[in-house]
DNA sequence: TCCATTTGACCCTT
DNA sequence: AAGGGTCAAATGGA
């Protein structure tokens, strides 16, 4: 399922998305649960640090490459015109079309396009001024297959016009900063989609590493990249995983048992997975 | 009237 | 030839 430890770029990529969205996905659960239910909401905590160590654990297998392999498709076209490319994953807990990723930059929509095996189309954004400033900046945004709240969002090109500092900071901070940028943009998120709550899942670095989150960010200084991603997170702890629990046993509502089943599941079998290829 | 979105067509890369 | 990215005309809303 993922490659570990031996695996290239793409199993990085995958095992990271997939803890982040087992830690997304066990916030979620912990957030509905009934207060009441003291002892579902304290394990769903610990599930969700636990990811969080487990996150760190691979990040400690998973030494940022420092001569990323070549690019195929089209990252390597973008990679050879120099386009900066940063992808970030976004959920959002109520299902909104693309148009409301509202990332306080100002986008234009000028394409959608059916993408082969994907369940749900990518949207085509470029940046406002394009004609006016010269602006090259342009993004893509798709609804991930398995989960319709969650997005990819890919940023193409540096934004060179008036929105060029802010942009810059969006897709270059240094980890000691991106956790100060990623509350600015969820700001930005909040106030600009009203009533909507967004998630930005693949979370930069928080300076205190309190919620020890991870992203996706350029390999080169500067933050132009060259369309890979590196996996950055803190330091390295061990990995606490106990599976002798379930939704019955710690009173969980019929209601979100399903989804905690769920969850439970998928992480046990994530997690067989990966010890399995230890 | 201006600007953003939609959508089919076209172009480029593999 | 297929698939992905962009263009541009048509359309709609403010």
């Amino acid at each position: 399922m993922v490659e570990l430890c031996g695996g290239e770029g793409e199993g990085q990529i995958m095992l990271a998305t997939e803890l982040a969205q087992l830690r997304a996905m066990a916030r979620e659960l912990e957030a509905k649960m009934d207060p009441d239910r003291v002892a579902a909401r304290e394990l769903c905590r610990a599930l969700a640090s636990s990811v969080d160590r487990s996150i760190r654990l691979a990040a400690s297998c998973f030494p940022p490459p420092e001569h990323p392999p070549p690019a195929a498709g089209n990252a390597g076209r973008d990679a050879a015109k120099g386009m900066a490319k940063v992808r970030r994953q976004v959920r959002v807990t109520s299902v909104q079309d693309t148009a409301s990723l509202d990332d306080g930059l100002s986008w234009r929509k000028y394409g959608q396009k059916d993408i082969l095996g994907a369940k749900y189309p990518r949207a085509y954004f470029r940046c406002t001024h394009r004609h006016t400033q010269g602006c090259n900046a342009t993004k893509q945004v798709q609804r991930a297959d398995g989960d319709p709240l969650l997005f990819d969002v890919v940023y193409l090109g540096d934004h060179t016009c008036g929105q060029a500092a802010v942009a810059a900071v969006a897709q270059s901070a240094p980890p000691e900063h991106a956790g100060q940028e990623q509350q600015r943009q969820s700001s930005l998120l909040a106030a600009g989609t009203e009533g909507i709550h967004q998630q930005v899942v693949a979370e930069p670095m928080e300076a205190a590493a309190a919620a020890a989150p991870f992203l996706f960010t350029s390999t080169a200084a500067g933050g132009v990249d060259d369309g890979y991603f590196s996996f950055i997170s803190p330091a390295n702890s061990d990995c606490q995983f106990s599976s002798d629990f379930s939704a019955g046993s710690v009173g969980v509502d019929m209601d979100h048992e399903a989804c905690f089943e769920d969850l439970f599941s998928n992480t046990l079998e994530f997690f067989q997975s990966e010890i399995q290829n230890l």
